[in-house]
DNA sequence: GAGTAATATGACCGGGTGGTCATGTTGGGG
DNA sequence: CCCCAACATGACCACCCGGTCATATTACTC
């Protein structure tokens, strides 16, 4: 795991560590991800870098873990306002979604390429857990929404719940990888152009694609 | 590029090393892969691969150039009847996906490692080749369907395209990939469950989710 | 300032990689 | 039957990896 050697270390060469591994894993994945390539980024031997973490899945663990951190932090700060209803709450968490990407793109990459990564140790834990703060949040709002009759009853929450996630991922995928793009160029575009962009899939969700 | 040697091989050889490449790639995707395992599955030596591909790229084009050849087929392939409607026809792009990946599951895999792993020589002409057919398929649907009145004009052809897209997307990695799986458990369903599934997706797309 | 425990260092190890090439094998035309 | 071009082979190369460990440096107590 964590050293307590590493967890007592100064603060800018702790951050100087999980800087240059973010980075790298990010690049590469967890796999291809070098230790020589991340110590020699943080200034720091490797030596030094097996006295702070067991190996490498253990500084991997590490990284993954404040990302997921930094997920449930984002969304859990975006979701204040109680009184909004179900789909300006969902317009919340697409925001969430483009600050994490924008303060964070790296972690977002990490992410990413876990996703698809083989022999990524641990990797469906990995994914539950982040799968699993995603239906804890969006379950409840979806079944209240339900109750409240603001959204049908004949299509089930899991397959709400599917449908935002699958947009929500999607629009962040080709907003921080422009290559991933299916058109909108979402990576090139000015905040209120987003904004535009977010509310014409939302109200898609909401009404349809069918005349009226 | 490809050799000749290689155009004249015996029909089944060419095809154990094709198969044993799209396995390793699909496996580990296109940096890990090993050519050292690739040639070892496929029973021949080192120096024949060299003799077939210039380099690994080579082989790996190879590779991805059949991929999307045959996803070509699929959804061309599907998409025969032009009496339908337009969510018919969105219907059809499903299940041809949905059979794709029971076809050629390590195919799938192999695009879906090409999506996030960084230094895929050429990762973003490959991909580009994909968009671009995907693109040139919905548009002219989406329009046409503008046109007869099928859908709204206040969302952009674009727009569209994207949510379908991000909904086939997810819907058929969920369906490959257990381990992504957002609740709906697509992967141990049968054809009929799945059936449900997409069309209460194409139902949402169509009507929304507000009670009407 | 001596002594000691904590920490930092980087040469080194076994193993795997993509790629090369001298050598061996094969098969069809003269 | 021989010859030669086409093809097959796998030992070998330089390189990089994750991980180890003997040694050097630092920091702190007395």
């Amino acid at each position: 795991m964590v050293s307590q050697t590493f967890i007592n270390l100064d603060k800018e060469k702790k951050k100087a560590v999980v800087h240059s591994a973010v980075r790298e894993f990010a690049r590469l994945g967890y796999q291809r991800a070098s230790l020589n390539t991340i110590v020699r980024d943080a200034s720091i031997s490797k030596g030094s870098l097996y006295q702070y973490f067991q190996n490498k899945e253990a500084l991997f663990n590490y990284i993954f873990e404040q990302f997921v951190l930094l997920v449930k932090r984002s969304v859990q700060g975006a979701a204040d306002n109680t009184s909004q209803d179900f789909f300006a709450k969902v317009r919340q968490v697409f925001w969430a979604g483009i600050h994490f990407v924008d303060y964070y793109p790296e972690y977002f990459q990490v992410y990413l390429k876990v996703l698809f990564e083989a022999n990524v140790p641990g990797r469906e834990s990995l994914l539950a857990r982040v799968h699993l703060f995603s239906t804890e949040y969006f379950g409840p709002l979806c079944s209240d929404a339900r109750k409240t009759g603001e959204i049908r009853h004949d299509i089930p929450v899991k397959t709400v719940i599917f449908m935002i996630d699958a947009l929500i991922n999607s629009f962040l995928q080709g907003y921080a990888l422009s290559y991933l793009d299916s058109g909108l160029r979402l990576a090139q575009r000015d905040k209120k152009d987003i904004s535009v962009q977010v509310d014409m899939v939302l109200e898609v969700l909401k009404k349809g694609l069918v005349k009226e």
